[in-house]
DNA sequence: GTCCGAATACCACGAATGTGCTATTGCTAA
DNA sequence: TTAGCAATAGCACATTCGTGGTATTCGGAC
């Protein structure tokens, strides 16, 4: 329920959630945000199970600025939970954590940015205007680590020297099909595909179906 | 290491290599770049071709402006040949395209910023602080559609009801193991895990060792 | 207190797999 | 033109799988 401020009828303040344990943090927090004439910060929670269990129909918050190391239930947690009640709202992790594992989980379950917190409070401000704008503020630091995710994604395919034939059938094979269901599907002999496998086999230093297809899914490649 | 300032043989310029075709963008932005004190744009080129084939021993760049969108080889499959050619080198794309195939590619090749050629002047040269500086600059847009791409990466993993103890032996299967194997490094007899991969089988509606590991890669189930 | 599911274990048998061979046909590179 | 490799195809046999059963124990739910 957005309240008229002074004396215009400006009601779009950047409604904002904050879930923090520390106190002294919390309250810094609060400060800072609602000295900034745009923003209002109307909740605070000291545990996502407070802000989850918070029964609250009208007033959804634009942005929750979010801490990953909380008692009980964790940030990273925290945010699947956020992500069905307030669908349309933005989560800014706020943390000290800036461990490889922390900031791919919370990315991947949907946060729209992620600082730390020795950020300046202009910072911390700026990132809230860049959320709403569509955007995705993170800390250097972090986008660096983004980054490096990326690289990491696609390993460099290691040179097995399978030929085009023997991609295909390990494709296949990667699929679930037998032998013969492969045979059938190729137009081949199972005799063929059986030869094919021994070769794939030999060059992925493997020897059973499941060792294939698992070495295939893990170093791409299918 | 700060040397000295201004009058003095400050040699620790940031030396920047550009490669982009349009003949009017690649004027101004040099002009942009050697107005500035601290940088020096080196060498241009009009294709990745020109780049890599410029023989140079000495004169290594610290960061490469680079297009996609070039004549002959892309802009991303140059990006793969600098990285061998200068491996400590930071490549920032600066194009017009940020469809996600294109930021994906650029980024999983190892480019360490992505930046769109609509950003202002000032922020393209403090992005190539940024970048030296350990940072991962990138468009406002783009990264927002980088932590799209993340959330992308987790998809909701199905319920198939799989108990712990099933978890932890199509593990083990996807690994490469056989149902032997597994007995003996879970210490249990061959019948058991054969009774659990019975059920795994079931639950995941599949009838081969393969089908299964496939359908755990595939679904993030291990 | 009873019921149910998870985890454990065993048996049996047909189906599929892994591996040792050989062999023919093309294509390519030395 | 000869050697080598990919793709094709076949055979044989031991091993492993997949699947139909049954059975015990144990902890939690109703």
């Amino acid at each position: 329920m957005k309240k008229e401020v002074s004396h215009s009828k400006i009601k779009k303040q950047i409604n904002i959630w904050l879930v923090e344990d520390n106190v002294r943090y919390r309250k810094t927090l609060k400060g800072l945000i609602n000295r900034t004439s745009d923003m209002q910060c109307s909740e605070l929670f000291s545990s996502c199970e407070d802000a989850i269990n918070y029964n609250n129909q009208v007033d959804t918050p634009d942005v929750i600025l979010l801490d990953i190391g909380l008692p009980g239930m964790s940030g990273i947690r925290g945010i699947e939970k956020f992500k069905i009640l307030y669908p349309s709202t933005y989560i800014l992790i706020l943390t000290v954590y800036d461990d490889n594992d922390n900031v791919f989980e919370a990315l991947c379950e949907g946060a729209s940015g992620y600082l730390l917190k020795d950020s300046p409070p202009e910072k911390i401000l700026d990132s809230i205007h860049e959320v709403l704008a569509g955007g995705a503020p993170m800390n250097m630091k972090i986008a660096h680590k983004v980054l490096d995710m990326f690289t990491k994604l696609k390993p460099q395919t290691k040179i097995y020297g399978l030929t085009d034939r023997e991609k295909e059938i390990l494709h296949f094979l990667a699929d679930g099909l037998t032998k013969q269901q492969i045979a059938d599907k190729m137009f081949l002999s199972f005799h063929t595909v059986n030869a094919h496998l021994k070769n794939i086999y030999a060059k992925l230093h493997v020897n059973t179906c499941t060792g294939a297809v698992s070495k295939a899914f893990k170093e791409n490649l299918i």
